[in-house]
DNA sequence: CGTGTACGTCATGTATACAAGAAAGCGAGA
DNA sequence: TCTCGCTTTCTTGTATACATGACGTACACG
């Protein structure tokens, strides 16, 4: 048990389980003990379209809208321009930090709680989808500066091209993960 | 404090308090104890707007896909035809299942998560609503039977329009809550 | 030999004790 | 009188002890 190998008490140990467990990192199986989460393909392939209806739901709200795009989104882009191109945990969480600022440009806080969600069983994937070679990092910032340009005159045909064409990749990490 | 009160010690008040605020339904504040949540109009609108989103999207797969409906959801119908009109409670309930059964219709199980997420803060406010008078519950019956039979033809528009004035009693909630 | 029951062990939930940190209240000094 | 600091108390996190319930195993009886 987890306890024996921190030394520190069960109290924390239950705690931590269960908020990892309720974040979606572990699976707690009743007198089973705690197992980090496995994703099926078809739940990943769920959590994918779901991640795509918000995302999708994000961009429609801000070219109809037109709301102006925070500053962050920009800044993200340069900092991935910096970044190595080794730096495979760097680049995961630039990307996932650039789709959490474009949700969130979207001006509701509930969908970006929903796709925070989605975002600890997908954790793990990501850096499997980089390291095999999909989605290379240059790809992705390639993407993420005309998901910019694209919002930024408000082109939502565009800007939803490039949101399908980026998550697109899953039926690609699907067969990889599978093997 | 809540040990007090009920005479259960502080562990599984503690760890109570921490699912229900996991679950939306509370808010704890550090060092300020646990308070039931309370809804601003934004935070209001923000669900209703995600919940429209996800309705939809559920709408639309189960048209495309040219799902055939659960079982449930006429039987659910029928149980609310049988249903007093003074049974609030019952009615919230059944309605409640209704959306959850259609949702699930669509085949994605992070879907239902997503859209259960939100049900937790909307329970209350899915109480003041039909006290009100606003939605009655026989004319959420009906637009359960529209829905119904707009599914069943795969009529994506018509099933369209039903789940948009369903969840159109928003902006009238709204005034409601603020008054 | 198969099945049922009983016992033992382990997981889990709960209670309580302990320690540390923070906030509020009180007192003293400027 | 105001401010600063100290003390006290309360909240919160953690450890440990205890009880209960479940599961597995072994033994006995049919």
């Amino acid at each position: 048990m987890a306890c024996e190998v921190t030394g520190v008490s069960r109290s924390p140990v239950r705690e931590a389980l269960n908020r990892l467990a309720a974040e979606g990192y572990l699976e707690l199986h009743r007198r089973r003990g705690a197992m980090v989460r496995r994703l099926s393909a078809t739940e990943l392939r769920d959590l994918y379209e779901v991640r795509l209806m918000v995302e999708t739901h994000a961009v429609r709200k801000i070219c109809r809208d037109r709301r102006t795009l925070p500053p962050e989104l920009l800044r993200l882009c340069e900092m991935h321009e910096a970044m190595p191109a080794e730096d495979l945990l760097g680049c995961v969480e630039i990307n996932r930090l650039f789709h959490q600022a474009l949700v969130a440009a979207a001006g509701n806080r509930v969908l970006v709680d929903v796709f925070d969600g989605l975002q600890a069983p997908l954790s793990r994937v990501a850096m499997v989808s980089l390291q095999q070679g999909f989605g290379k990092t240059e790809v992705i910032e390639d993407e993420h500066r005309e998901m910019i340009a694209a919002l930024s005159v408000h082109d939502e045909a565009r800007a939803l091209a490039v949101v399908e064409r980026h998550l697109a990749l899953m039926p690609r990490l699907q067969s990889a993960l599978s093997s």
